[in-house]
DNA sequence: TACAATATACCATAAGTATGGTATAGGTGC
DNA sequence: GCACCTATACCATACTTATGGTATATTGTA
């Protein structure tokens, strides 16, 4: 396996390239201290993994993810960070990344590992992922797809104001909800007038955010 | 702990109840060889946490972590089982399972290490799930997310227009989005009143019934 | 080269949404 | 009874979103 590493540490650097040389079936191609020349390097032969790091001076690992995945759609990119942000990571997911490893808690031999698994399968039916991270998105998703009703009990709505805002999520219109219910638009004004307080938003876009 | 166990053989409950009452911190409050006679147990001592056979005759797994956590929230339910059934986790889930375990993969230390983290920590922040199972639960979601892209491949829109609905869908505001693209509001509305005849919409709120 | 498609931008107007205020009637609980 | 919450309604104003029109620079392609 051919292995690019993007990581800003010097010593880090080193020694993840000594780490993984130690392994018969790899191979660092190219070592960059910063996402800004993938271009340059990338041109004269292409790796199958990039390892990137993400809290890097520049160009992140973020962008540098975001533009490996679109420009060299082959090279499978894992993201190697010390820090478990799950914003990061599903940033990094959207983005395309096809891993992300732990820095302290994930061995040169996990690394190796999920490099392996993703060189040999498939990118759609594999995705290495730290365990904590693994709990982190999988909170993420979990949350996302309880029941509206469940989350609605959160805020603590009245009756009325949890049909309302279903009604809102829904993509109805004032005049709409209005007719539905039978009140005015005016009352329906004031409804709406205290569900967003309670919810801590300004506007009916922002209900998909609470509600998925 | 206080812990109840519903599995209905009996070789396998006696034993997980023996490995169970090893553990100074656990103690086994009922034994039940099916989920019939909850309330009949419960009502003489509330256990913390249930441990849930899937496969059960007569009134199964899946119906016993609904009545318990109708009828008994307090009490956490932690599914076992032998097979890795990707529906039943999200069945169990959408029920208000609290964990999901594999019976011959997950010994006795893991079952007692996930109740602990859920007796202490908040339901809500931790899931105790079998790294298998998690792999599976994960590329369900990765691939129920994906499922918005592709719709967006039914309405041949350009990838500007894909990324401003996106952005749309996500609630965001005029203002919001031509700042975070680096447009003008009027070039905004200028796609806007290109991409919206193509999905047959007239408003930001139809996107939702458009993209889920 | 010329055409089509895309992306950009501005103007104007109408419709919808957000937020402030004020007010009345019905129900709950102390 | 009185305070409190909920639901109803109206007024006014500001901001956001929707839709019409017009126009220019860029890109790819027939």
């Amino acid at each position: 396996m051919l292995i690019a590493i993007i990581e800003d540490n010097n010593k880090y650097r080193d020694c993840l390239a000594i780490g993984l040389a130690a392994f018969p079936d790899c191979t660092v191609l190219h070592k960059m201290s910063n996402a800004l020349h993938i271009d340059k390097y990338f041109a004269s032969e292409l790796p199958d993994i990039a390892l990137i790091d993400i809290n890097m001076p520049g160009l992140d690992g973020v962008a540098a993810v975001k533009e490996i995945t679109e420009n060299y759609p082959t090279v499978k990119c894992v993201m190697l960070t010390v820090n478990a942000d799950l914003d990061m990571v599903l940033k990094c997911m959207q983005h395309g990344a096809s891993g992300y490893l732990i820095k302290d808690k994930d061995s040169i031999t996990k690394i190796v590992d999920s490099i392996r698994i993703l060189h040999n399968g498939n990118y759609n039916e594999e995705f290495p992922l730290n365990g904590t991270l693994a709990n982190k998105v999988l909170q993420y998703f979990l949350q996302k797809d309880k029941t509206v009703d469940a989350k609605l009990d959160a805020y603590k709505l009245t009756p009325k104001q949890k049909e309302i805002l279903l009604l809102l999520y829904n993509g109805k219109s004032y005049k709409q909800i209005a007719a539905e219910i039978n009140i005015s638009v005016d009352t329906l004004n004031t409804h709406i007038k205290a569900i967003y307080p309670k919810l801590n938003i300004k506007s009916k876009g922002e209900i998909k955010g609470i509600l998925g």
